[in-house]
DNA sequence: CCACGGTAGTTGTCATGTCAACCACAATAG
DNA sequence: CTATTGTGGTTGACATGACAACTACCGTGG
């Protein structure tokens, strides 16, 4: 039994919606790699480090808590251990710490505030209350495993 | 003048909408390449190819179309070239025309229904029609230059 | 006719992501 | 006490993406 194709209506969602996030998150990415060097990856896992885990936490609750894959964090953090933005210290074979430095904690201080004006300029004062709203219900339907 | 930092509220509408757009690219994503070994970018640029060039179409052109950079383009190309999903006839050179070959349409007509009912399923399906007004809505006026 | 500026494409390099294979060890079943 | 299984982590290989440097050449101004 054949699928229908998308019809034209259909498609422009799709291209609407691809297009959203890559544009912001690009742009977004752009301004705080520019104002510190720090890229988006690197700021999504120094600022989780810093706020669920008070600057540490265990790898792999760092990994579920962003939804990443966890060979994909341990890629990630090689890279960030070179430039001394994190440390890991091996508790015990299977468990890892995942621990902001000095140098990266700057490093995110500096950050942040480029960060929150940036989300703003690009995402939140775009939007009035309504569509924000309806932004986040959707994220979280669209989230839902199924 | 400092910036104040994202309000809980805040940072929780920045996370919705980080999370809600990988999400969904990455099933839909998937479930192509699963099916027919094409991944998202390829499928891409042969629905471009077909759908606005009628096979065949300039590689500036087709860049623009999709909002790549010619560089990103052009290594994607050269992949897909590889893998004969579509052959470059230079007509000059600085015009490059970008064209599909037999086995990328009969990969690309394999390809729609699967990427038809993913979407629908992960994203349209999911949603009522104000919110996907909403999603459309929201697109352009984020996709604005500003 | 010539110099030159702009446009189209390619290439190299490096960061990022994905996937599968692998390693180490704790806990548990037998 | 083994053997097995599950979990946490690393690694290598490869696809993708961003960015800058480079090539080639058309068209235009002089």
């Amino acid at each position: 039994m054949s699928i229908k194709p998308l019809s034209p209506y259909e498609l422009r969602v799709w291209h609407a919606f691809k297009l959203m996030g890559e544009d912001v998150m690009g742009r977004v990415g752009r301004d705080i790699a520019e104002a510190t060097g720090l890229s988006g990856p690197d700021f999504g896992v120094l600022s989780r480090l810093a706020d669920c885990g008070k600057g540490e936490m265990r790898q792999q609750t760092l990994a579920e808590s962003m939804g990443w894959d966890k060979s994909r964090l341990s890629h990630q953090l090689t890279r960030m251990q070179e430039r001394e933005l994190i440390e890991r210290r091996e508790v015990d074979k299977r468990v890892v710490l995942v621990v902001l430095t000095k140098h990266g904690r700057e490093k995110l201080n500096a950050a942040r505030p480029i960060h929150a004006g940036s989300v703003r300029r690009n995402l939140l004062a775009r939007l009035n209350a309504e569509q924000i709203e309806t932004i986040v219900r959707v994220s979280n339907i669209l989230g839902e495993d199924d």
